[in-house]
RNA sequence: GGGCCUGUAGCUCAAUGGUUAGAGCCGACCGCUCAUAACGGUCUGGUUGCAGGUUCGAGUCCUGCCGGGCCUACCA
């Protein structure tokens, strides 16, 4: 039985390149996809930018371009990182997309219909460089009269019309739903605060403005823009179709069943996207997951410190398939991690290249050189023979009971144990001693070697795409045959098949010289 | 100020209240020679932040303190 599977990403401001924050995310969610996919799931997978804003427009204009212009280079950039990263995403969406903007006008005038959308008006001490206003007491006045916000920005006292949320509405209806649905807010760290933050109280929120265009018009009262988090939250359902919630691509994906997003913007998916969702009588999402941040060798990344790390330059020291597995398997999903080159070295290297790789490579090198090229058939199994294939059969459910629960990195961890006890098989069985001595158990030790490798690659695809790939061509595993359906006693290697001359799959990273 | 999380080997992390707290990496030594100087084995390494308490039994539960992180509110 297949099921439905609609996941997304956070949609990022392209004001800028990405960097690895960006690109985690797009590739822990990619392996999610894929991963489903795998599972025979009908899977959609949606991932864009959030063009619209002040800052957007403010950049664009310094550039000499029109923000428009902006965006598109920056969002060109964004998808470029995704291709190069193997994000198998089913749609890129803009929020500048003519569809998106029918849609927030959609969504708008439903929440408005409800009853949920007023005019007001919004006054304070603005900061343009921060996009917001704060009260007077956070403000500091500097020895020339200046007045500074808390990020030490200058504010000025502005006063401006603008529509409002009765968010007020919605703090029992968001009780009752996180009550009914324990698995919404994860990890279990940000629920509680969520949920502590939604006890606390809501106000009202401000979802236009009138001080700048740049954005997707308010409908009937042109002079507003929408604010922020009503034209960007609403992307997840312009992507399956909304406002034709009649039709057959809204049917089929609606209720997302996850966002995935970074711990900064939990607020916005888990309070305020419900809570507009309600009041447009649309289902809320089935879960939302925020990851944690990656930290350079323990510090923060700041373009101020200059210590951002840019994702194409990772990939093209190490691997598109090496930065994948080391961002998946060595930060636990949904913590904080720290990345460091010795860190992506040691991990790729020893997991990578000598554990899996060199398995692959030590084992079909022998049927290379002593058997033609052709698989063996296996004679009896030994004990040790079916313990190891034992250890396979059972990696799926495995890594089935820790994608539940969307941690990754125990997935991984469950393969890779396996990985370690076929090396440990494989060094007891000596296959280069039973050569001569017992041709039989050779063949027999080779084709369970093999038998193990497949299923560990396939199970190793949603992490590592194409290296992956290449062990299964390795082992003439058809298309068809790569799926989870494949896996366990459903999907054995044939022995007799011939198979292509081994080639090494993942390259040792090896210091340059210092000269 | 309130709330949440967290502290386990040099590093990254595991351990439904139940044998002697485990694994990987790093390091040392040994073995092997099929393989990408890879693989296997052995070993070193711990007052589980500190101090109490509950319990037959605490890394786990409770209290306090110390350190780190996050959310939130900012009183006179």
């Amino acid at each position: 039985m297949t099921s439905t599977f609609y996941i997304t990403t956070a949609i990022d401001y392209p004001n800028g390149s990405p960097h690895i924050g960006h690109a985690y995310e797009k590739i822990a969610a990619d392996a999610i996809a894929r991963f489903r996919r795998l599972e025979g799931d009908r899977v959609r997978f949606l991932t864009g930018t959030d063009e619209h804003g002040l800052k957007m427009m403010q950049t664009a204009q310094k550039q000499g371009l029109t923000p428009l212009e902006w965006a598109t280079k920056n969002a060109t950039r964004f998808q470029q990182m995704d291709a190069l990263l193997g994000v198998s995403y089913d749609r890129f969406i803009r929020t500048t997309d003519a569809d998106h903007i029918a849609s927030s006008q959609a969504i708008w005038r439903k929440m408005l219909a409800k009853g949920d959308i007023y005019l007001s008006a919004y006054s304070g001490w603005y900061s343009v460089r921060d996009e917001a206003y704060y009260a007077e007491d956070e403000t500091t006045v500097t020895p020339d009269g200046v007045r500074l916000g808390p990020q030490g920005t200058p504010v000025e006292w502005t006063e401006e019309k603008s529509y409002f949320f009765r968010l007020s509405a919605y703090q029992q209806p968001l009780l009752d739903y996180y009550a009914a649905h324990p698995d919404f807010i994860q990890p279990e760290s940000r629920r509680n605060e969520v949920l502590s933050f939604v006890k606390g109280g809501l106000q009202d929120l401000s979802i236009s403005r009138t001080t700048f265009s740049w954005g997707v018009p308010v409908p009937d009262d042109p002079e507003h823009v929408m604010y922020v988090w009503v034209d960007a939250l609403t992307n997840y359902i312009t992507g399956c179709g909304y406002p034709d919630e009649d039709g057959e691509a809204f049917r089929t994906w609606w209720p997302a069943a996850l966002h995935v997003i970074g711990k900064d913007i939990i607020r916005f998916h888990a309070v305020y996207w419900p809570a507009f969702l309600m009041s447009a009588g649309i289902a809320p999402p089935h879960a939302v997951f925020a990851h944690g941040f990656i930290h350079n060798r323990g510090e923060k990344m700041s373009k101020s410190v200059g210590n951002v790390i840019d994702p194409f330059d990772l990939a093209a020291a190490y691997g598109v398939d090496a930065l994948r597995y080391f961002l998946l398997r060595e930060i636990p999903f949904g913590q904080d991690g720290s990345y460091s080159h010795e860190a992506i070295v040691a991990r790729t290297n020893a997991d990578l290249a000598n554990d899996l790789g060199n398995l692959a490579q030590r084992s079909l090198s022998m049927v290379a050189k002593n058997l033609g090229g052709v698989l063996p058939v296996p004679g009896a199994l030994s004990e040790e023979d079916a313990a190891i294939l034992a250890s396979a059969d059972a990696m799926l459910e495995k890594v089935r009971e820790a994608m539940r629960g969307w941690q990754i990195h125990q997935a991984i961890g469950a393969i890779w144990a396996v990985v370690a006890d076929a090396n440990r098989y494989f060094a007891a069985a000596a296959p280069w001693e039973l050569r001569k001595s017992d041709p039989e158990r050779f063949g027999t030790v080779l084709w369970t070697t093999a038998e193990v490798i497949r299923q560990v690659s396939i199970l190793a695809q949603p992490i590592i795409p194409s290296s992956a790939a290449k062990l299964l061509d390795l082992l003439a595993v058809p298309e068809p045959a790569r799926t989870f359906a494949a896996l366990g006693g459903a999907g054995r290697l044939a022995g007799g098949t011939a198979l292509p001359a081994p080639v090494a799959v993942f390259p040792r990273y090896v210091e340059a010289e210092a000269s």
